[in-house]
Parts: structure tokens; C-alpha cells; sequence
DNA sequence: CTGAAAGCGCTTACAG
DNA sequence: CTGAAAGCGCTTACAG
């Protein structure tokens, strides 16, 4: 890299000290006025910009914010991501992305680079392997204040800011009973998530309110084996005794659905409905156009930035934390909507 | 935030200089060989970890690696920005993400915050907006290796990594004409994008191919007012002369070609067929599954931070810049199939 | 109002 | 083999 113009080279061509370029650059009041506008002037004419590696050094911050999500490439992080790109700008601080993969140790590593590249502090979404939360506790210890969001954990005491899981999945569910569903499935995650817990409790309380039983054949625990995954549902939907609609826990199960019911050539909605959490934009042109619980994820990243930033920049730590719960909207498409209904969709 | 742990914390517990600390630390060969030993212990059972920012300041090197995309939410942003991330990773490297949003003054000042905060490199394609590449030039000036992707410049004289958009739009249109169709529009971006060019030509030399003549009319050039571009759109499919095939070049106008055609309830592929560019993995579940040209943005990503890091590191300069294409792949949907052959669409 | 000095955490040429 | 010193670019308490 050629030479970058430092407090160094303008206080030589100005023949002054550099404590005094530094004050003047920095707008101090004990400036002479006239010191104060040549060395601007200089500084302006030379590009002097300032070295922000020599600033963290100084005041051991850095203005990064880390953040661990599951996959970049994934529609749902992706746009959380620009939230929090959005907030974080606005706010002066960049930000550094990691990726988990779905993968436990990633995320501890992740974790742990992030606390060696010194980020003033960490944004987390956790795996869908992670049970044990010492890796957040322990950069917690270190003074690094971390905000989770979308996958929280309740062994953390810290912000946390998620969608309303259970409405969300409560108000999908209902949806489909108002259709005439009385058999309804739910495809969802790994059992020990939150948000898995959240959502099948919001299925199984509006099953409730209709006094209708749950059945546990139809309640089903998926991994990231899409091909037991596919097994699984076909085992599903092709019991006798079969559900006439399935509700998603997430887009990915949505979209295998979608996949084996066409395999089968099982029509959709009239044979089986279908309906599930999503926040693609492209859901509404699928075949058929899909029922969603779209999550406001912009939202999400904003607003957990927001709360990081505070953790940051407060000099006093809150007595208490917020869990900050955001609402979804149920967008109900052709997938799940009666056959005379669904001629006039929308689009 | 807490105290971190620095090698003058190891070297006062062990009661030996800073310097012995660094050496051992570094694994100097000059250092007796049970110092090191110890010095290792302590700094494990200390959890040393060393501090990038002041290392960064001496070797003037942060490795952190400066990307500006349009828009992370995009999905063609966010698999690249994974191939990025996937090859910056391995290099030890980390990645700092600024979106353009596609407007000109803000690709401009995410270059000069780039550069302010000391990257190694910065990867850039273009927005929409830009026409003139002083920016880039200024930053290559100081001394920081850029390389282009996706959007490139004949301007600037660096590696490049892009897809053969030509070919791929060929491929779409000898596609369309082996479909049966003559009357083919094209839909795309603005006019002075080399991929626009790179397209368009692809289009013209297919036409050409089968000695039909092109149809000005029928070439539309949008930008990023989705109303005007439906009107367009709608101008065009309504027209008594009227396409029996559209292709597009961004994913952004096949979703508003199908859009507008399922409002006008014109059939596709039956009276108009549809093709464009697209990575879109729910593609093939669209209603109807649409026939898309697609990149490997990955692998985009990960080639042009191959190409970065290289002259980053590399001492001397290579004599001539790469320009690396790599091919897109014609994925056939039922969007642009003969209604016969469509039955038996892929799923 | 201005400057010399110390210090942020680290490395390395120079002495010994 | 080890240590003291200088330096990366900047800020700021301390003197004057």
C-alpha cells in the first residue's frame, strides 16, 4: 500500500506539533482560530483521513459489530442482515458477518474470532445444533455485550428480540381450521429451539380451541436430511388416514412439501392445503401461490442493532433486560384457501 | 469492556520482558526452547488471544477485505457475498459488506468509507447509476487493490470476474426459437451496462442465427420504477402485434412479467413464454415453474476474492489482468415449454 | 494557545 | 538467548 497521509505529514508541512493537528482536526476549543482553519485546510488538501486502527488502539473500541447467523445466502438472514447493515450505518459502525452453517462448533469458533477481532459487541442467531450457551456466556464475561434475535435462548440474560412464534403459528393454524381443516399436521425442527417450541404450542392451542386432538403421528421433527425429511412426509401423506392440510414451521419444509405433494401428484389445496412461515417475496408466484406467517425481518435486524448499540454506548447497564417481540402477518394465498374461494386470488 | 489479556500481562506473571513474550509467541527460533514452553502454557491458561488492531497498525494491513453490492437482500447479492465470505474465510481473512442500493453517490462514499477504515481490497459491482469510475480509479491510486465483478468496466483496468452473459442469453433465445417462437421481446436493465450490452447481444446474434429480423419495439429497456415498467410491460403484451415470448435479463423483470401476464390472464407459456435470468432457487416451484438462465454466483464470489487476495499479497504486480467468465446453465421450465412437452415438466 | 511525552498492544532491529 | 528502545497513528494529561 503506498503512503496514507497522516497527522504526521501535515503538521511537518505546516511545521507544527501533532498534538496540535490532532486538536485542531478534532475541533478542540483550546485551538487558535486561524491554526485551526490552515490545518483543516491542509488536512482537506492532503485527503488526510483519519486512521481508524490507530482510534481502536487508543480507545479499545472499534465501532464493528459481529454477528452470527445461520447462512448468508438464506432468504429469512439475508434480509435481517439489512437491517442490521442499516442501523449499523446510521450509527457509524460496520459490521462482520459469520456464518454458523447450522453447525455448533462453527458458531463457537465463530464466536471466538469475533471476541479476538475485538467487535465492540456480537449479534446471534443460534444454530439449529446448539444446546449449551457457554460460548455466548463466556465473551458476555469478557465485556463484549451480545443481543440474540430470531433464535433466542432463555439460559442468556440479555436483549433479545424475536417474532411473536406462537401468534404467528396460532394465527396459521386457525386459518386453516376456518377452512374446514380438521386434520392438520405440523412439519417443524430441532424439538429444542424456542421458536420449534413457540410455534407448536400456537398449533396446539388453536387445535385446542376447537377441541381438537392433537395427533402425535402428525406432528413431525425434521433435520437437515432432506431425503429422511422427504420420506417422512411422504410416510405422511400417503397413510390412509391422512391430514387434508400441513402447516410449515419454515420455508425450507414448505418448499420440500411442495415438492413431494407434486411428486405424488397430490393437488394442493383441494386434496391437501398447505401453509407455512416464509418471508419470500417470490411466495406469492408459486404453484400454487403459498400461505405465509411472514416475519418482519428488516425489523429484526434494526431493532436488535438498535438494543446492541445501547449495550455499547451506555455508560450504566439496564437493571433489566428487553425481550422485544415483533408481529407477524399472515399472508393467506391459493395454497390454503377453499377451491371456490381461491379462483379469485390475489396476486 | 473488560480487560483483555496482552502479552504484557504474560510477561510481568512470568516476570520476563514483552519482547520474550512476542518471540515466543511468534515462535521465534532464538528462544530457548522451555521459555517458549512456559510462555505458551501461561498464554493458554490465560486465554491470550492477540489483538488484530495493534497489529494491524504496525503492518499497516487490517486484513479485512471491503465488498459493495447493491443490495444485500438480493438474492443474487447474498450467494455471491457467501462465496465471498467462503474464500475470504479460508485466507483468514474477514469481510466488510456496503450496499450501493443501487445509487451512484452512495457507491461513492461506501468507497471512501471503504478506504477509511484501511481494507486490504475492495470488490465491487457496479449500480445501476454509474457511469463514471473515478472513485475506483482514486482507491487503486492510494494503493488499494480493487477487483470487479458481475457489473464490470471497460474502464478499469483490473481482474474481472463476470459470467458469459452472451452466451447465456443466446442459449435463452435459441431456446425460445427451437420453441417455435419468432416473436421474441427482451426485456432489460440500463442501457450503458456492460451486461446489458453483453445480453442484448446475445439476443440479436440468436435472432440473427435464424435470420429473423429484430423488433425494436420490442426491445424495452427499464429501470427501477416498477409502475412505469408494468405499464411498459403491459403496453407491450396488449399490443395487436404482439411477442409470443418474452426473456428477460434480471430476475427482478421475469417476477413483473408474470405478474402483469397473470393479470391480464394471459397464459403462459400458451400465449406468451417466458424465460430470464435468475438464481433463484424457488424458480422451478413458480407458477409455472420458469425457465431460467443461471449464474454460479458462488463461484463468482469466491474466484474474485481469489483473484483480491492475490494482489494483495503478491508482491509484484501481474503484467496483465484476468478477465475470468464463467458459464451460466440453461435450466428449461415449464414457463417456455410446448404445451405437450410440458406435462412432463421437472419438478 | 502550543508542544513534549506517554501510552494503546504489538513487533523487530539493535545491543549485549 | 534476552531485553530496552523505537515505532505503527493517534489522543490527551501535563507543562509552559
Amino acid at each position: 500500500m503506498l503512503h496514507q497521509v497522516t497527522i504526521k505529514d501535515i503538521a511537518k508541512r505546516l511545521r507544527i506539533s501533532v498534538s496540535t493537528v490532532s486538536r485542531a482536526l478534532r475541533g478542540s476549543t483550546e485551538i487558535n482560530a486561524s491554526t485551526r482553519k490552515l490545518v483543516m485546510e491542509v488536512a482537506a488538501e492532503m485527503k488526510y483521513s483519519p486512521n481508524p486502527v490507530a482510534l481502536s488502539l487508543k480507545e479499545k473500541k472499534t465501532r464493528v459489530i459481529g454477528v452470527i447467523v445461520q447462512e448468508i445466502a438464506n432468504n429469512y438472514c439475508s434480509l435481517t442482515i439489512a437491517g442490521i447493515e442499516d442501523w449499523a450505518c446510521k450509527m457509524g459502525y460496520n459490521v462482520l458477518i459469520t456464518q454458523s452453517h447450522e453447525c455448533f462448533n462453527t458458531e463457537v469458533a465463530n464466536m471466538h474470532l469475533l471476541a479476538s477481532r475485538r467487535v465492540d459487541g456480537i449479534l446471534i442467531t443460534i444454530s439449529n445444533e446448539t444446546k449449551t450457551l457457554d460460548h455466548v456466556r463466556e465473551v458476555m464475561d469478557k465485556g463484549i455485550p451480545v443481543v440474540m434475535f430470531d433464535r433466542v435462548s432463555d439460559e442468556i440474560n440479555t436483549h433479545k428480540v424475536v417474532v411473536d412464534d406462537y401468534q404467528g403459528a396460532y394465527d396459521a393454524t386457525r386459518h386453516l381450521i376456518a377452512q374446514g381443516h380438521k386434520k392438520i399436521a405440523h412439519l417443524t425442527i430441532s424439538r429444542h429451539l424456542g421458536i420449534t417450541q413457540n410455534r407448536l404450542n400456537g398449533y396446539l392451542d388453536a387445535l385446542r380451541t376447537e377441541n381438537i386432538r392433537p395427533n402425535k403421528n402428525w406432528i413431525l421433527f425434521c433435520d437437515f436430511n432432506e431425503i429422511a425429511n422427504g420420506q417422512m412426509i411422504r410416510k405422511l401423506v400417503k397413510d390412509k388416514n391422512r391430514p387434508t392440510a400441513i402447516f410449515c414451521s419454515v420455508e425450507r419444509l414448505s418448499m420440500l412439501c411442495l415438492k413431494v405433494l407434486k411428486e405424488l401428484n397430490i393437488q394442493i389445496p383441494e386434496e391437501i392445503a398447505l401453509a407455512g412461515f416464509s418471508d419470500n417475496p417470490l411466495g406469492k408466484y408459486l404453484n400454487p401461490a403459498l400461505t405465509t406467517v411472514n416475519q418482519p425481518t428488516f425489523s429484526i435486524g434494526q431493532k436488535a442493532t438498535e438494543l446492541l448499540i445501547d449495550l455499547i454506548e451506555d455508560e450504566i447497564q439496564p437493571e433489566a433486560f428487553k425481550i422485544i417481540q415483533l408481529q407477524t402477518t399472515l399472508n393467506i394465498r391459493a395454497s390454503s384457501m377453499e377451491v371456490e374461494k381461491a379462483s379469485n386470488v390475489e396476486n
